[in-house]
RNA sequence: GCCCCGAUAGCUCAACUGGAUAGAGCAGCCGCCUUCUAAGCGGCAGGUUGCAGGUUCGAUCCCUGCUCGGGGUACCA
């Protein structure tokens, strides 16, 4: 039983008597935020108060006197309105640390009810080059499934790509029109990246010139109303000057779609072989929807040319998870389930949940004005037919229990439609979450687009993040005291490890849900709180064993000596029998950063018990010490890598 | 128009879902390498939590109104 768990049982027990649901008060129970106040607080006293008619400090004496911890805290303390304030006992402490030293999993029960738990993430539309937008979805999501994993769950990734879009048109449409066969023979994804962007330039190019008149005559239009708007407002008119407002936004929009029209005009006018292409391609993309649709019906070409293109698009994606070291079980996509759409739609219609309208088969759910598509007016299936058929093939073939949808925040409403769909479908034993991350925005503080084409490419960032983790290594390796220790070799690896693991510590230190603005020195930052600092302090400890001449391994039967002789030793070991925590609180709501707060504290931890010359392993002022400290080293080194593994981040001996 | 979400230190973000004096990291300033890796440690400074009310023992968190910003809103995925 964890500490916390031991610490709400006695509660429990002398909570009972002054009332009858004690769950709730039993939640108010928590580690306390300032060590001065002791280890637990309880903060049940305060809300019993009103309940009872009584002031919350007679309460809390009420339940102190009905409380027995004797046997593992000092005398319990109340503070403020009814703080009621536990502080572990040294001995205790020393006990479960003992008794998880020698654990590799750190004292963590295995869960008593596993469950089939698919994750659904990364899913990156293949064929387009990932950028680092699709960041957040594979390190987040990588880091839930190896913190269930390890919490005893069974788990299967999977990748649902987008690889049967509308992209595929266009590329299909770019090949059979501009391919470079020899670019092509060289590096296949090279080529047909270039193609989709060259299609996507010269379509835009001609949506662009037709739009631009529509949108500059808008934008007299609209500023000629903003104008007499303006001379009419009347600033006490709260209404009047809303609409001002929305006015003012609606001409700044149209300038701004007109600017980015320009552009992408000018882009071409200023390349005569382009504008040539365009010129030839009046069409384009009209024509490359219509592969799509081909495709989609079946057409033996284009079919063809799809399983043609996809081997090389797998293998293009799979060099960034390699890099990123994420792996799904499964790889999934939306082509795959392709022939299962017509009988969802027909089920849905059999079900009464799904009927026509303007001329789409349409689920309405209430609460929704929009409706949920499953067929649009011209047959084509959308997403949420897919959806619907990935979750029947997960329940029916996969016998999932729950389904964990790790995606962009801006799809909360199509997941909600999904589900709601789902329960009427007949999935009511089948527990979906949609685990919804916030945008990440450019410098400019608005989001990444996902066409737009100057984007910070996955690659390029992974790559330069390893470069400047080289330089830090090579730099640091270079200024050690007794001179440089690492080979080349080593080198590289610890550069890898340190890059990659920034990158990903980068992104998961947020909360997830929050919007974060991106920004290359914080992703590739190795001071602070990064997983450098974690690292770093893992290899500090893997020094002093070496240093010492001992091997971490062989501690691991000798342990259960546990001493506590410095403040330092003690909030270090307070720390490490917490993990159990940092675990729940990562799938209590699937929020990886409550294991990098953690993770971030115990290193902190560490580092004050390793800065200070009284807490010396090597000059211990005695053998038991020494041996004590070298058991909470590894205890720490153990909690340290174990912690970082599940956020999908290496460690190195030596750095 | 309707529906969501956000606003916290100069910057980037936390705050265990209503708890004690709102915390970190960067950036700034001051100290610490003949002693286990200075990618570090110790310290200083930095705040009317967007504004105005309300609810209660207690509010960054809940309610109302306002200001500013973002997202979504019938056939893109």
């Amino acid at each position: 039983m964890s500490i916390l768990q031991t610490i709400k049982s006695r509660f429990a027990t002398a909570l009972e008597p002054l009332t009858d649901d004690v769950g709730p008060l039993l939640d108010m129970i928590r580690s306390s935020q300032d060590a001065k106040f002791g280890d637990f607080q309880a903060n049940c006293a305060m809300s019993l108060s009103k309940q009872l008619g009584k002031p919350p400090r007679d309460i809390a004496t009420d339940i102190v006197a009905m409380l027995d911890v004797s046997d593992f805290c000092e005398p319990p303390e109340i503070a403020g309105p009814g703080f009621i304030n536990l502080k572990l006992k040294d001995a205790w402490i020393c006990e479960r640390a003992d008794a998880i030293a020698g654990d590799d999993r750190l004292g963590v029960e295995p869960v008593a009810e596993p469950k089939h738990v698919v994750v659904d993430f990364s899913s990156p539309n293949v064929a387009k080059p990932m950028h680092v937008g699709h960041l957040r979805s594979s390190v987040i999501g990588d880091a839930i499934c190896r913190t269930l994993k390890f919490a005893g769950h069974k788990v299967t990734s999977d990748n649902h790509i987008g690889d049967w879009g509308t992209q595929f048109g266009m590329i299909i449409y770019g090949y059979r029109n501009f391919v470079n066969e020899a670019a092509y023979a060289e590096d296949a994804v090279g080529e047909l990246a270039r193609l989709y962007k060259l299609v996507n330039q010269l379509s835009d190019y001609h949506a662009a010139k037709t739009k631009l008149p529509v949108l500059q005559q808008k934008a007299t239009q609209l500023q000629a109303e903003l104008q007499q708007s303006t001379a009419d407002a009347d600033p006490a008119d709260k209404k009047a000057n809303r609409k001002l407002k929305s006015q003012q936004k609606g001409v700044k929009d149209t300038l701004d779609a007109i600017k980015s029209a320009e552009e992408k005009i000018a882009e071409l006018d200023t390349d005569a072989e382009r504008l040539a292409l365009a010129n030839a391609h009046p069409d384009i993309a009209k024509l490359a929807r219509l592969e799509t649709s081909k495709l989609h019906a079946g057409d033996a070409d284009n079919q063809q040319l799809w399983s043609q293109f996809l081997p090389a698009c797998l293998t293009a994606l799979d060099r960034v998870y390699q890099q990123l070291n994420v792996e799904f079980d499964l790889t999934l996509g939306e082509s795959y389930y392709n022939p299962m759409l017509a009988d969802v739609v027909s089920s849905l219609k059999d079900k009464d949940l799904a009927r026509d309208s303007d001329g789409a088969v349409c689920v309405f759910v209430e609460g929704h004005n929009a409706p949920f598509i499953v067929q649009k007016t011209d047959g084509a299936y959308t997403y949420a037919t897919t959806d619907l058929a990935t979750i029947q093939y997960r329940v029916n073939e996969l016998k999932a229990d729950e389904i964990l949808y790790v995606v962009d925040k801006r799809q909360s409403e199509h997941f909600n439609l999904l589900f709601q769909t789902c329960e009427r479908w007949g999935f009511q034993n089948l527990k979906c979450q949609h685990v919804s991350f916030g945008t990440v925005m450019g410098p400019d503080g608005k989001p990444f687009k996902t066409r737009s084409g100057d984007n910070v490419g996955l690659e390029s960032l992974i790559d330069e993040a390893i470069s400047r983790a080289g330089q830090i290594v090579a730099e640091n390796d270079d200024n050690k005291p007794g001179g440089p220790v690492l080979s080349a070799a080593q080198r590289a690896e610890v550069a890898e490890i340190v890059g990659v693991g920034g990158i990903k510590y980068a992104d998961l230190h947020h909360s997830r849900d929050s919007d974060y603005e991106f920004q290359w020195e914080k992703m590739l930052a190795t001071t602070g709180d990064t997983a450098t600092y974690m690292q770093y302090a893992f290899a500090r400890i893997c020094g002093i064993f070496r240093e010492v001449g001992v091997e971490r391994r062989s501690l691991t039967e000798s342990a259960g000596n546990l001493m506590l002789t410095c403040p330092e030793e003690r909030a270090l070991a307070l720390q490490l029998i917490q993990f159990d925590q940092a675990i729940e609180g990562v799938l209590n709501d699937y929020r990886p950063h409550v294991m990098t707060s953690w993770l971030f504290e115990t290193a902190n931890k560490f580092s004050s018990f390793y800065g200070n010359p009284n807490c010396s392993v090597k000059n211990a002022s005695s053998e038991e010490i020494k041996a004590s400290r070298l058991i909470l080293c590894d205890l720490m080194a153990r909690a340290l890598k174990t912690g970082l593994s599940l956020l999908g981040i290496e460690t190195a001996e030596v750095m």
